[in-house]
DNA sequence: AAATTACTCAACCGCGGGACT
DNA sequence: CAGTCCCGCGGTTGAGTAATT
């Protein structure tokens, strides 16, 4: 048998012993209880190895909410742990939750520093406004956002603020949207959006012409507000607030510290060589 | 008080991309 | 180079709750 197996139950072991320790109203049900015993013992924990030896076993998944007590194990393994290497936290965790449902739980509600509660006057509108400039790239808006999670963003969107824009303004700016070649708007359909992440991030194959580094070459040299840029790439900035990133200043700044980050990781590389 | 409707948000799913073999 | 696996993203679903009838 081997090491990882090993800690797999002793960690389930350590786990157990949290839970019953820490809290005397911990509503484990009899069942689990008498899983995590077993697979601690060392019969258990042999019969166990043995399966897996003979075939990779996928035991079934559990979905659902999320209870606290798998919380704590799972918290307790990450901070063990670290983050990473999701498919080995769900195994080596004990917990029957497949590895992507540990990703996300923890992402999305774990992970310290998470920001609970309504959205401040602030932040809804730098959600407005990034989502202007950047359409549905919730991850990237979320990044914005101390203590918000991209799902955080997405839902917000589709509940409060989705709903505040009058619709026929958002056909309107949806078709414009369609007409402007070199647009990073993102199609409202189902399918994948047009630019992936990276290439919104900066296209590696085009950084010259990307609207990205465009702009924030125009507006780093200076720049004249009534750049090029804000007549090329006009679907990005609404009629009644012309260019506004330059107005906003903490729009500008994310994205010029974003775009040196990102032209500084491409080209580092090379000058390494 | 019960039934129905509306709303919220946690969690799941499918997909694309990158890393690894 | 092809196949496989894993990760992260965005869209969607559905359970739980609040509001309304």
């Amino acid at each position: 048998m081997n090491r990882n197996k090993l800690v797999t139950t002793s960690w389930m072991s350590f786990c157990l012993c949290s839970i019953i320790n820490s809290s005397n109203t911990c509503d484990i049900t009899p069942s689990e209880t008498t899983y995590f015993v077993t697979t601690s013992t060392s019969r258990g924990t042999n019969q166990i190895a043995s399966t897996m030896e003979t075939k990779k076993v996928r035991p079934k998944l559990k979905k659902g909410l999320w209870r606290p007590e798998e919380d704590l194990i799972l918290k307790k393994y990450i901070e063990i742990h670290g983050e990473g290497r999701w498919q080995t936290v769900s195994e080596m965790s004990g917990l029957m939750r497949g590895g992507r449902s540990c990703r996300l739980r923890w992402k999305n509600y774990l992970r310290p520093n998470i920001k609970r509660g309504e959205m401040s006057e602030q932040e809804k509108d730098l959600i407005i406004r990034l989502h202007k400039l950047l359409g549905n790239r919730w991850s990237l808006i979320a990044g914005r956002l101390p203590g918000r999670t991209d799902n955080d963003v997405k839902n917000y969107w589709n509940t409060h603020l989705n709903r505040e824009i009058p619709r026929d303004k958002r056909v309107q700016e949806n078709s414009r949207e369609l007409q402007v070649p070199g647009s990073l708007s993102i199609s409202n359909s189902k399918s994948r959006p047009i630019a992936t992440k990276t290439e919104v991030e900066i296209r590696g194959d085009d950084k010259e012409n990307s609207p990205i580094s465009s702009w924030t070459e125009d507006t780093k040299n200076n720049s004249h507000v009534e750049s090029t840029y804000s007549t090329q790439h006009a679907p990005l900035f609404s009629d009644d607030e012309p260019f506004l990133p330059i107005v906003d200043s903490i729009i500008f700044q994310a994205f010029v510290n974003y775009s040196d980050q990102v032209l500084r990781e491409d080209v580092q590389p090379f000058l390494l060589q």
